[in-house]
DNA sequence: CGCTAACCGAGACGGTACGTCTAGTCTTATG
DNA sequence: CATAAGACTAGACGTACCGTCTCGGTTAGCG
């Protein structure tokens, strides 16, 4: 599912020889510049978290000079947001066995497994946590991330209402915050674990209703 | 319009009696610079929201030095949370007039109307945020705030259980976090609006269930 | 609302190492920072010259803040002179043996020697560079060296014109202007080299006169 | 006198015919770019001085690359100077009625008044700034404009010597140094006003003798 | 007269320094 | 002795230039 965000440090960098002619000055491919920032500023997030995160120390780490940084992204929630996009892959699937609550428990206990046991939790608290107060990366996070990754899920719930699994008058977007958004919460105000009974127990209030 | 910037404005430069030249220094009441404190941070928090929001110009705006400050709030998250509490008084009451669904429904529906009416949506998504990097802000935060409110709302939903309204095998805690989480989640991401409509749904998915 | 915020600092941390009382951070006493200062200053300005003198390598070679020299000196230019002239104390004395041709000779060339043969030279030409530039600098400049310098100079001519050496009808601002002036010009242009004989004729041609 | 900035104002934007979407790329003939550039450093000079004076905001006003500059103008002192000479042609012409006190206090008069009143004299005086700390302009500066117009008052005062109006002990050398050396001293120094009088007495100081 | 090499504009790049701001620590003097 | 005042270090902020270098394009001039 998840994978391996390592593989962002590819271009490996540093022959400790440096037999080239000119090291640093001078223009250098766009793309090369924009990878290295990027492997750079995702190295220092998740070392070291939002806090310890600067524009300063991504440029330092990166070889590169801040000015070619503002070129690029408006503010560092910016730039740490799109560094920890453009090193994981998460593809959150959803499977499609014909049985909904089956279907949508196995993607919400990938998802708390996802937020409990990898980088992507914290890194993603802090950068929600950031965006409160980033307009900039809140909306490059509500476009980038949240809409595509709420479309899957929403999907999957239309599909299942066509199939008369769940009733034609159920607000999706609604049930979606029950189900993802609950999670969320979870992950940020850490007032309760992220277990694969919460999953479950969410899926479960919501398909078969908690009365009697 | 709020003023009473208080004792802030003593510097009584020439009352002719006091002929010291050093007007506010020494010692005085801790509750009164405490409050003091309090106060200027409420309406700097108000008005500028966490970024904007300093020790540096909390200490100006109240007359008081940074020294005292740190002495008694570990960072300017807690400070924030602190003067933000004591201005409020936002009991969110829960009526309990035996229809569970009413009930709720009332409940998440003022809470709604407080996240997007009032400065406090704005503001509780800004502590939270601040939270995600200031592990002082997210205990406060969580000892003062979630916990109580949270207990108001299980204590509801356990004595609906005790009356038979909601099955007993229901896990509260989850089934809280799918109401009031919820909210909390849209007015966090604000992919979607916090309305009537969605306090109403809310509740109806999980009581009735979205099976047909 | 709230209580007791001093519980919120438990969580300590202290590292068990870092058992020294705290190396720089704090208050020290203004004046050992500022002296601490013009020394740095003063060292990177005579191994450096102008260029290559920053601010910022001032607070690095001092181990001060720049937000400090900022606070105390408002260009770079200015702090570069009080640094240079904190360190100097060239007085250049003006003899009085009743012959004024020889008292003048003796005087510049002693300041011939002195722009000349050591560091003062190539100093001030750089101070009087960067004045150009810099009103702030040049205003300071006029006022601690040139002005107090100049009326020494004035002085003696003065006593002069009152022995009968001097016509009464000559301007001593202009008479003055074409001794050490002269040798200012020479140190800034660098056409001609700065020379004993050089002090000798600024001198005798104008007591004398270069009319046959 | 002085004048024509002619050249300067060359830059013919827009031949009709051009209709092509690019204006500037490509190659252009070396003399059309190179008056460009020094006619829009002249004009930023005069109307920022040094202080402002930057080879980056002069490729963008003359829309040259910054690359073009760097192969012509070793630094930007020197493209300054460059600019403000190709910009000036003051001929300070030396009269020669026979007269040489007449002659010298024309010349130096007309010398006080160019430095006074017209843009020249804060214009050279922030190139001579600018010298003290870059060898190039001031080599450059010396070559071009100082042993030119030095020649030309160093041969009217040989002219003089040789007619027996002044002594053929003296060091002519040191003689202009005293006349137009001082007054450059005034202008960088500013302490005391250039005027008319400045001139007069420089010259009868050193023709008469300020001896009684 | 067409091709190609020299040249140009545009501007990205690594750096250095700017001047400002805040966090958090520490000192002094007051009351 | 707690306080106000505020000086101090540390370090990030965002901007401006420097001098170098790459790219895509244009013309000049050679073949």
């Amino acid at each position: 599912m998840v994978r391996d965000p390592s593989s962002a440090g590819q271009e490996e960098q540093d022959s400790p020889v440096r037999s080239e002619p000119r090291p640093g000055r001078g223009r250098r491919p766009a793309q090369q510049v924009r990878s290295q920032i990027l492997a750079a500023a995702d190295r220092l997030l998740r070392s070291e978290g939002m806090a310890g995160f600067s524009i300063e120390r991504v440029a330092a780490l990166a070889g590169a000079s801040k000015m070619t940084i503002y070129k690029w992204w408006p503010t560092k929630g910016v730039l740490a947001f799109e560094a920890y996009a453009a090193s994981v892959d998460d593809v959150l699937t959803m499977p499609d066995t014909g049985d909904i609550e089956a279907d949508l428990t196995a993607n919400v206990t990938t998802f708390v497994r996802l937020l409990r046991d990898t980088a992507a939790g914290r890194v993603m608290a802090e950068l929600i946590g950031a965006a409160q107060t980033d307009p900039q990366l809140a909306a490059t996070f509500r476009r980038v991330y949240l809409v595509p990754r709420r479309a899957v899920g929403i999907a999957a719930l239309q599909v299942a209402r066509q199939r008369g699994q769940i009733r034609s008058d159920v607000d999706l977007e609604v049930l979606s915050d029950q189900l993802w958004g609950a999670c969320m919460y979870r992950l940020m105000m850490q007032h309760e674990p992220l277990t694969e009974h919460l999953a479950a127990e969410l899926v479960r209030n919501l398909l078969t209703g908690v009365r009697p």
